[in-house]
DNA sequence: CCATGTCTCTGACTGTAGTCAGAGAATCTC
DNA sequence: GAGATTCTCTGACTACAGTCAGAGACATGG
């Protein structure tokens, strides 16, 4: 462990304590509804949309006996309806009654005002101060906890990555930008063994995504490589492509090509900085305005 | 609520959210110790060098049957030894054996090494980064949960901030500060019903203090005004003077005087921008340069 | 339509956290 | 030195959190 990271682990761990110790609270402050923890975080959880029974256990960690359990004393409460999902019956989905939308109202609202009451105190300048600490320290959290899973191309999440890279590049080049049916028809060069696609999840929402496909028997080409918006500029980029180049790597490839459009300056800068050098055109993409190779370390 | 409470207030939900729901596994790795969560804090505590069970109770806020209880359960596996303390026989003092030390150690090790493993994925600039805003956020929060006490001004906390002030001093002043015996001497005058004496606590440390003192029958003055080094700049002194003004008003003291002396800049800013005016020598202390009044709002 | 797998539910548990009342020993106050 | 107070301890509780095994309903692929 270098210095950086002893420090930083010295002031996280004093951070931590600290923060818990004060703001646990305003965890506990959930029980001042007269709700047991547990409860509270899975009322609130019912609240924020996320019904299905298995997406609340995969989400809060739960086991589905103890998870059932509390649905029933919610239906008994008559807090929330669950119905068996119209597409799947082996699934349930919970929904807030008119009442359970109250209690969940009150819970978010003595949050609120918890969390008002702790920062009271400071001035507008130091409110200031401490919500853009919190977001820096939030957001390099998140990303550092960021994972890299190898997910289906036509699944769900890589279709719904793709589609908001899609969009994005339709934004940003001059004449928009076409897809066509390359969603369904690219799928089957992105998986193994001579491809693969992967997503980046923070907290089970996709946050970047890049494919790799073969290109000729030596060389993988990268392609898809996004990252969401808000998660820009905390390194999730730069670790996209170290995990997809390592995926090269694993399917036997020894050099790897990639295009992109000159609009892209970001992301332009970032081949750059990780070692790309430009090379001749090797593809016949419309929109592609530059070409880039590494060779495998 | 104003825009930029709400704004913050949103922001420290948020955070709370995500930090709890990735560091919380910081706390639960005491339990990778095979060691619940209570008695893995009650153990760091002991190993802190916080030992005497009364403040073992204060710190973590136990019940003293509970906490009696863990403290029988590390005496027997050893860890821990519970003596009578010399000075008072009604109170104990638990202290780690060679056994609970190595235990301490090893639950010292393994947060180490979970924080490691947190921000391990960043950069060093990020880890940088994180660690300046963990060390803000940190500051101003335990700045925002300080709270402002009556004590006794010959009491145990008393002295050692007045004690803390005057060495200070002492190093600041151009001649060097002597206290004399005003220590012991000025008491009784900062005791109620004429004068009153406020500490600062952020968890239980004494982070800043002030005297009032009756100057005439319709004139408090307020005296021993410090706050500690690590805390200036996070609004604690304006919040010290706050508390000292409203108990001048409270006294039915109608105008407020205080004096300084000219190498406390910062303090003599401190009382420009909170409205005091410069006034004439009321009083003979000779490390005294400034004098300044303002009336009670 | 049968085998296999998925999802949820119930019942029977265990361990942890925490509360409350009251006893006993030491100390403080007058 | 008597009475009040402080501190710790024990015993008897309660609530909450979480685990595990297995049953039943439904879905899917051959």
């Amino acid at each position: 462990m270098d210095d950086t990271a002893a420090s930083t682990v010295a002031t996280l761990r004093r951070f931590n304590r600290s923060f818990t110790q004060r703001i646990g609270v305003l965890d506990e402050s959930f029980l001042g509804a007269g709700r047991p923890l547990g409860q509270a975080r899975l009322l609130y959880e019912i609240g924020l949309g996320h019904t299905s029974v298995l997406e609340l256990r995969q989400r809060l960690g739960l086991d589905s006996g103890y998870l059932s359990r509390m649905l029933r004393e919610f239906e008994r409460e008559g807090l929330v309806a669950v119905t068996a999902d119209p597409d799947d019956g082996r699934r349930r989905v919970a929904e807030l009654t008119a009442a359970g939308r109250r209690a969940w109202d009150d819970l978010d609202r003595r949050s609120d005002e918890l969390a008002a009451r702790i920062v009271a105190p400071l001035t507008e300048r130091q409110r200031t101060e401490l919500a853009s600490a919190l977001a820096t320290a939030d957001l390099l959290l998140r990303a550092a906890t960021v994972s890299f899973d190898v997910v289906d191309p036509a699944g769900p999440e890589a279709i719904a990555a793709m589609t908001a890279y899609f969009d994005e590049l339709d934004g940003r080049f001059v004449d928009g930008f076409d897809p066509g049916d390359t969603l369904t028809v690219d799928a089957p060069s992105m998986r193994e063994p001579t491809g693969t696609f992967v997503v980046a999840h923070a907290d089970d929402e996709v946050v970047a995504c890049g494919g790799v496909v073969r290109h000729d028997a030596t060389t993988g080409e990268i392609k898809r490589m996004w990252v969401h918006p808000d998660w820009r500029g905390a390194g999730v980029g730069r670790r996209t492509l170290t995990a997809l180049e390592s995926h090269v790597a694993r399917l036997g490839y020894d050099r790897i090509v990639l295009d992109t459009n000159a609009v892209l300056t970001e992301a332009i800068a970032m081949y750059e900085r990780a070692g790309y050098t430009p090379t001749a055109r090797y593809n016949d993409n419309p929109y592609a305005q530059r070409w880039f190779t590494k060779p495998v370390a």
